[in-house]
DNA sequence: TAATTCGGTCAGTCGGAACTGAACGGTTTA
DNA sequence: TAAACCGTTCAGTTCCGACTGACCGAATTA
């Protein structure tokens, strides 16, 4: 495999990784990915580490989220006994994973935690510990929240599907 | 205005508050929004520092934060000079303003991003430094993720405009 | 003018996550 | 078996950003 990267290449890590970052994902995952999605070949977890000058633990566990989050494929080089990792080129697939291993439990999980928080008020005002105006301005904004939400579960696999 | 909130007030408060956290959002801010969206009335800076149990300074940060994101507004409460603020209910405008604010200026940086990578590209390719393996996978997942950009520049607005 | 009450700002602290180097266990080669 | 190779794990360090306490200037009150 190659020595060192072209400057294409190098920009190319650069920016994912700092994208990555945005996205309070580790840094060096995204390197790893930007790395890999523009290899003409596959490489090893060695041949990650020196390219991107990072250590081979992190090289290891990135590559391991990546696999996970089926942004990046294992496969077998023969005559060769590492590891080797490919970027999977279709990024929607990507977006459909994150929906739903990510987004879509939080959702529910919001989902829950409001019908909870709205049964508790309605508790509490029976009880006679919340005054009426307080009482009824919660009501009616958890009550818009859950329906943004119900939305939201709604729509957003649709969007998947259009894009 | 109150001394202390109900439990679901505070638990509001937690929730969004660890929602931020997760979206790698101050805390804080997130804290300050959950308290005013279930707020009867405006609140002052000092009102929610204590009610939250947080520095003047970050009330301050926060608050300003969220009227910059058109979270929340500050109103007048008459014969009283400290500012006040109140949540805005609407959270279509939120989504709106951020797109606007923030996720549209930086699609419209990586796709300037991707053509400067192309352009490189091209050049190192005529100037012999790539060899043509490299430089036809480069320049095919180049534009794809460029055509995925123009994508998603077309369909988001309009997603915002369904929901 | 002095005293008080505001909101804003800044240096410093603190916590948590990313990253590293050095081990370790398992597998292949000599 | 020994030696080399390879991926993973873990304790320790480093780095970054949220948060704070103390100070500041401006505006209001006495």
């Amino acid at each position: 495999m190659e020595e060192s990267l072209n400057k294409t290449r190098r920009d190319f890590v650069e920016t994912v990784g700092s994208l990555c970052q945005r996205l309070s994902l580790p840094r060096s995952t995204g390197q790893i990915y930007g790395l890999l999605y523009l290899s003409p070949s596959p490489l090893a977890l060695d041949d990650i580490a020196s390219l991107l000058s990072i250590s081979k633990a992190s090289a290891s566990t990135g590559t391991r989220q990546l696999v996970q989050w089926q942004a990046v494929r294992e496969v077998w080089v023969p005559g060769n006994r590492r590891d080797h990792f490919e970027a999977i080129g279709d990024l929607r697939q990507l977006l459909r994973v994150g929906y739903e291993e990510f987004f879509r439990p939080k959702l529910d999980k919001s989902g829950r935690k409001l019908g909870g928080l709205l049964s508790t008020l309605e508790e509490d005002f029976r009880a006679g510990n919340v005054p009426e105006a307080e009482y009824r301005l919660c009501r009616e904004r958890l009550t818009h929240l859950t329906s943004l939400q119900a939305r939201a579960l709604r729509l957003l696999p649709l969007a998947e599907k259009l894009f």
